[in-house]
DNA sequence: ATTTCCATTTTGTGTAGACTTTAAACTTTT
DNA sequence: AAAAGTTTAAAGTCTACACAAAATGGAAAT
């Protein structure tokens, strides 16, 4: 059969499923049909079924299990995503005009709590890059990044002066694993400088870590404007 | 041809890709070849090439364009997908035992400050409720909450005493559309005596508002426990 | 009563092929 | 040139069918 006007579509299954759900016509926790029964209701075939189904439960609405089957999640797990954009694009966005200015750049060894943090041995070197993120002539973001020399030797010749290290290391060295955490901290004499804030003012701060096949590459702290806020609508 | 062990799936269909990104072979904003083109050089069909470069780009990696094929994304937007828990999980996540309790719950109307942020009329009332979550005995949360009397007329007889507000609100109205922010903010005299921080503490803190087709139902905000951070991998 | 094993059910994934939709690129007209 | 129309390549989606893999529930063995 051609797919014409009135063939339902995973589009049109997904959004019955979900108003059925809402309804309380499935409840919580409750089994749906299985996949070939919903075909034969929507008179569609059960790969249309099953793409509709897979994806409500990439989307947290439904849980799938072989054999058990699918059932409607009691409290749906509800995720939401949060886009991590660069720092430029974030700035663009706001409608500001993006300027990054190196603040200091050396090559040093690891300090232990780094060592801990990332599995380094004692004696490994890493370049410590700070800098600047600005929104116009507003302080956006102050970055303090260690990048570890053994896994991207290249660093060493890294013109930070021209480019941010985001931006250089996401040219240079794909990542594979990221651990991403975020945080309210205190701003210390140097992040108050740096974003112009009273010293101890709370801070919004993100910190990622990132590995490339289990090797550690990097890991950053950046502390964000006051007043900044993550959002997302989901 | 059935899938025997040499078969190619979409999941190393993915993989190949993303290592060919990886390691420069396809460049940022370059053109992939196209799904036929693929799907011969992967000897699978071109369904199975369409289902990994489909996932790909919703993960972030990827856009696609009909007629103008598929590119590699310069910046990656990868998204980190953070699982928003209901407290009790995150609580009994971490191994400790969940704890509840109410501290007020009144109706009142709604204050201007809420009125404008959830464009309601100057005289709608709302249930204010504020309440804690507990870690064993260690605060984990308050949670300061105003529910819209009008999109939620039941709210006036719950018992806020035996359930949280947010588990209540759930099972009372499940599909809601969600604006979720995070930012850093400064403990008051209230937060930090209910988290037993010192006041001017930096808190991390969690802004939820809720619209039930497009009417507003709740706004809230968490206040999470002396260095709490919110963390996740991809 | 408990464990082990097996049949069966349900989702997971693949093949092969067709039609649809979008939008880029080209062609014609103004 | 610029605007309007046309072609066409690429992704998007569906049909129809097949075999794979997991896990449940019951049967068999201990």
């Amino acid at each position: 059969m051609t797919q014409s006007n009135e063939t339902t579509s995973y589009r049109d299954i997904k959004e019955t499923v979900l108003a059925r759900i809402r309804s309380g016509e499935w409840q919580p926790d409750s089994l749906l049909p299985n996949e070939q029964d919903l075909a034969v209701e929507f008179s569609c075939t059960r790969t249309t079924v099953n793409r509709a189904l897979r994806e409500l439960a990439d989307e947290g609405f439904l849980e799938r299990r072989r054999k058990a089957g699918t059932r409607v999640l009691s409290a749906p797990q509800r995720q939401a995503r949060f886009t991590i954009p660069m720092v430029r694009d974030e700035v663009e966005a706001l409608g500001g005009i993006y300027r990054y200015a190196l603040v200091s750049s050396v090559a040093e060894r690891a300090p232990e709590w780094l060592c801990a943090r990332l599995a380094l041995k004692p004696d490994q070197h890493v370049m410590h890059v700070r800098c600047m993120h600005f929104n116009g002539n507003t302080p956006f973001q102050y970055e303090d990044r260690w990048i570890v020399i053994d896994s991207v030797p290249q660093v060493v010749n890294a013109d930070f002066a021209s480019i941010g290290p985001n931006e250089w290391l996401i040219q240079t060295v794909p990542f594979t694993n990221v651990e991403l955490s975020f945080l309210a901290s205190r701003a210390d004499e140097s992040v108050a400088a740096f974003l112009d804030l009273p010293i101890d003012e709370p801070v919004f701060t993100g910190e990622r870590i990132t590995w490339l096949e289990g090797q550690p590459v990097t890991f950053s702290k950046m502390y964000f404007t006051a007043g900044y806020r993550m959002t997302t609508q989901f």
